[in-house]
DNA sequence: AAAAGTATCAACCGCTCGTGA
DNA sequence: ATCACGAGCGGTTGATACTTT
């Protein structure tokens, strides 16, 4: 019993912050689970971690954001959806944490204001239970880059079956489409709503759907706009 | 002056992923 | 195959700062 509150929580101060800098300067980063074990300091492991990376790290910049700071996030969350730490890897100085607030308390509200107006953009990724996966030619790594590319060619179920829309949580813009009884595809499913970054194109031929897409990763070149 | 409402953002939490024994 | 471990992700919260009534 008792001694059961090891770890300290909520904000760092200043000497939480020394003695965690201390380390860092002679052991380096990572393996953060030592650090409460050697200095004492009694915070986690995973607290000192989020610590370094968000406020200690000289890469961190601090201030507001500026306006093309601002204009960078919102093309990147338009292409990316909130995948927060691709869209910091292509903001220099500034963490997925950051950007994470700043559209949060900034940007959502603003920005669902003006999307009254305009239709969004939408385009759907296709799977169905009966169909049946004639070219999936599985993630293709290109090389020298990190682009994974995919191509799928899927054959729809029998003629009556409806389709129906699902949106996505990982990326606005883009809905699912799938067939309403489907359900043995779904870990696929699961797959494109995760990784599926944009459509590059879907077609339909008879009762067979193709479609191509992309996953952008970290550090290759994305045209924006 | 003070309370009530709102905005900000650092940090927590649960979870997934990769690796290696 | 299973487990442990370190790293990393993104949704969410809660303490504080700031604004309005
Ligand atoms: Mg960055």
């Amino acid at each position: 019993m008792e001694g059961e509150y090891k770890y300290k929580k909520g904000l760092w101060t200043k000497e939480e912050d020394e003695i965690l800098l201390d380390y860092i300067r002679v052991h380096g980063r990572g393996r953060w689970n030592r650090i409460p074990k050697v200095t004492g300091l009694r915070r986690s492991g995973k607290s000192c971690r989020l610590r370094w990376l968000n406020h200690l790290s000289p890469n961190v910049k601090r201030g507001d954001f500026s306006e093309e700071e601002e204009d960078l996030i919102i093309r990147l969350h338009n292409l990316l959806g909130n995948r927060w730490s691709l869209i910091a890897g292509r903001v220099p100085g500034r963490t997925d944490n950051q950007v994470k607030n700043y559209w949060n308390t900034h940007l959502y509200k603003k920005l669902n204001a003006i999307k009254k107006k305009q239709t969004p953009r939408k385009v759907a990724v296709v799977s169905t239970s009966k169909t049946t996966t004639h070219s999936s030619s599985a993630a293709q790594e290109l090389a020298g880059d990190k682009l994974v590319h995919q191509h799928k060619l899927v054959e729809a179920p029998d003629s009556d079956s409806n389709f129906v829309t699902k949106s996505n949580d990982q990326n606005p813009n883009m809905d699912i489409v799938a067939a309403e009884d489907s359900n043995a595809e779904a870990e696929e499913i699961e797959w494109m709503a995760k990784h599926c970054t944009e459509l590059l194109s879907c077609s339909s031929y008879g009762n067979m759907i193709s479609w191509d897409m992309v996953e952008f990763q970290q550090g290759y070149h994305l045209d924006l706009l």
